[in-house]
DNA sequence: CCAAATTTAGGACAATTGTCCTAACAAGTC
DNA sequence: GACTTGTTAGGACAATTGTCCTAAATTTGG
């Protein structure tokens, strides 16, 4: 019991190698040559790559979910906080740039390979778009706050693809500073009806 | 030369498959079996898992510039193009609930990859984003055609990518609609400015 | 109808995959 | 210090991967 450390290397290797490689073109050999333990030792910790994958995942599920606790106590408004999230593709852009969204890139694999942790992995963008819809509630919008949610994070999600596909970290930037407006269009006049999109 | 036929096939047959699941995750002998011909004909027509690919993303550079240059010859305003375009998400909405996107998936995994071919695939995105921004010159935006277009075009990803991942076509229907009257906005007063986002 | 060229079948190849086993090592308990 | 438990190393396993070869079959052209 005293070494979960091994354990947790082997989560957080394998976290970021499944990020930018993505899950099936990662291999069991891969990941213990990067840590530089032997296979045998990986198979005492996790038995199949799923029981990894799955791991990873509940690794970032719990990580995500502090992260959205730490806005929620920073924010002053629900403006701020939704501010945050924007900017996570900001502050990730050089990553995002190269390996697109970790979310989105590995729910979009899981699908394709039509995996059974594929509704696990898609508890992340719930865990998104339900912290999402709970700031547009809080600002008046109760009645399409989900809508707006799904819309925030879609639009996320197509900028993280596009900023990856042409290289383009500007791009991002760009389309951040449009979110601001449309942003503010919410902060301004509580319980107006914002423009179109 | 008689037979171009078997050729095409293999180019087709691996189309649907890459799409469905993924490039790496399909192989040779799959898409051989799926043929009902032999690895051998199959090596005889492609030397490498790379060239089928290259011949894939050619096909489908081909057939989208057909596709885009039909749309041109079809709508008679530019909105009426635009329209086009926006109603691929409605027209494909059972493939992309299941599959995503054909061309923002294969990028991503090229891009994970760190694939030759990537550039290649990302042509695709190049020609509709072309595309589009001629759309937005001619109804006199040209100042920020390019901005627009690549608004649009990300936000049809992420579309996708959310439709695929909470396996929800409704979405896709709400979010069409939202761009319609986006869109619609520019068909009014062609000069204005247009709302944010 | 025969010879040349194209196309196909089927198997061999080394390399890599995920999985599993056994033996050695480390650490703590009595 | 012996013994149990938890941890690591290293290799074996069948299956699959992309690639390549050779021989048979088919089509084409004179």
């Amino acid at each position: 019991m005293a070494n979960k450390l091994t354990r947790n290397r082997i989560v957080d290797t394998a976290d970021q190698l499944f990020y930018e490689q993505g899950f099936e073109h990662t291999s069991f050999a891969q990941i213990a040559e990067t840590l530089g333990i032997s296979r045998g030792n990986f198979y005492y910790h996790f038995k199949t790559k799923d029981e990894i994958l799955d791991a990873v995942i509940s690794h970032r599920l719990v990580r995500t979910n502090s992260m959205l606790d730490n806005w929620e106590l920073e924010g002053d408004t629900p403006v701020d906080r939704i501010h945050s999230f924007i900017n996570i593709l900001v502050m990730n852009r050089a990553k995002i740039k190269r390996y697109g969204c970790p979310v989105g890139t590995l729910c979009t694999e899981l699908a394709k390979l039509d995996h059974p942790a594929r509704n696990h992995a898609n508890e992340l963008f719930t865990l998104f778009r339900t912290w999402l819809r709970r700031q547009f509630e809080q600002l008046g919008r109760s009645d399409d706050a989900d809508e707006l949610a799904m819309h925030l994070l879609a639009f996320s999600q197509g900028v993280a693809t596009l900023s990856s596909a042409f290289q383009d970290e500007k791009f991002i930037h760009n389309e951040v500073n449009r979110l601001g407006d449309w942003l503010a269009s919410f902060a301004n006049t509580i319980n107006n009806q914002s423009e179109v999109l």
